[in-house]
DNA sequence: GTCATTTATTGACCCATGTTCATTTTTTGG
DNA sequence: CCAAAAAATGAACATGGGTCAATAAATGAC
């Protein structure tokens, strides 16, 4: 009979309504204040409940990263589906990253509290660290794809592996969508303010600069 | 009679005291494990001792992060003490940084602390805050003025301001040395090995693009 | 040297929050 | 309808940041 498959189904369920709560509650509060009542309250279930679909608090969080990390992917994957030279479609993943980041700064937080997940692995146990570091992987693979198009449809050098741009590509674009995120979701960050320059201006200038370093010579 | 002073030195040797407590702690246990008890019992001081002289907990990180970011710009300060070409200080500095958050990473997550500080302004009172502040912008400005000496000696193209260029190496860089941290302090982060790239191959390869990117036409 | 006053130190205590678990409630299959 | 299994609950616990009344130490006037 089909009653294990509805409960898995209806499991499911509630392990996304409480992701809802969380997400929610991270949007309003913030990472350093969203706390397990909270989420429950908003969830309309008792605190101990959380912990019979998540692990721990981590884990939780980890839960709202798994699906940032997917839809950036899906977001990319968009991207690649698009026949433009590879040096276009590196410049529209790193739009959007950046838009991404604007639309979904919870996302982003949970994916920055992936990062800082340090080596403390015996606390921090988690069966969404493996999905999210799987994401991560796919996500990268998908920058190491468009590069990799660049490269054969001669609008990226080749003096570099893809994996290499790639990987260059990554953390650049990781360190501009930093700033931009501070800009937008730090009270006191008043550095583009202070040079007088748009977010726009400075997404265009770093693809401007990158794209010089990358593009095959014309 | 010079008793105030003297008490006043006392008083900054007992906060550095703490501080130097901190740091160890910090090193040891990194971040999310570092208490205040552990703190006191290093600094052979009560835990409420501490209170004396820091604010609050965010107060001691900051007062780390305070010493960080003056060490950092202290190494920049050197390297605008050279003759050479600006696009070569501008190296140089990229150089430093990479080195300074492998020779200190407890200095480095202090600097990631501040910036993860939001827009939470009423719990993280801290008088070191504003000096922190400061540090970054000074340490910034030194990125600025290298660039501004490329341009001014012909090495750096000069079709950006100066300060957007400096904002573009500022954030790029970030991105390069998170990776370079994560690398060498997060148990699971094997990118590099799974590109199969390292640590200084990496940085190499970063220059070379953002070199080709602003250095000017020749 | 003594002592009142100021200053510094202490650790017991409070409280917020993550986590657990015995109990209760609900669901299931017969 | 009932016994067993599953799920939900919230009281209770553990940890760690922060407080404060009590204590100790230092100071300077006499």
């Amino acid at each position: 009979m089909g009653v294990t498959e509805r409960r898995v189904r209806e499991k499911e369920q509630k392990r996304s309504n409480m992701l809802d709560a969380a997400e929610f509650v991270l949007l309003e509060k913030g990472l350093d204040h969203l706390s397990m009542e909270d989420v429950a309250e908003k969830a309309e279930v008792s605190k101990g409940s959380l912990y019979q679909y998540f692990q721990n608090k981590n884990d939780l969080v980890l839960g709202i990263c798994y699906r940032a990390t997917h839809l950036l992917n899906e977001s990319f994957k968009e991207v690649l589906e698009s026949k433009r030279k590879g040096l276009m479609l590196v410049r529209e993943l790193g739009e959007r990253y950046l838009n991404y980041v604007k639309d979904h700064p919870q996302y982003y937080s949970s994916m920055k509290f992936l990062d800082n997940l340090s080596s403390s692995e015996g606390d921090s146990e988690s069966d969404y660290l493996e999905l999210c570091t799987k994401n991560r992987q796919e996500g990268f693979r998908l920058v190491v794809e468009a590069i990799q198009r660049g490269i054969d449809d001669g609008s990226v050098k080749n003096d570099f592996p893809a994996e290499q741009l790639a990987l260059l590509f990554w953390s650049t674009s990781h360190g501009v969508v930093t700033i931009s995120y501070m800009h937008q979701n730090h009270e006191h960050f008043k550095l583009l303010e202070h040079i007088g320059i748009q977010e726009n201006e400075l997404f265009n200038a770093y693809m401007h600069i990158l794209g010089c370093g990358i593009a095959a010579d014309s």
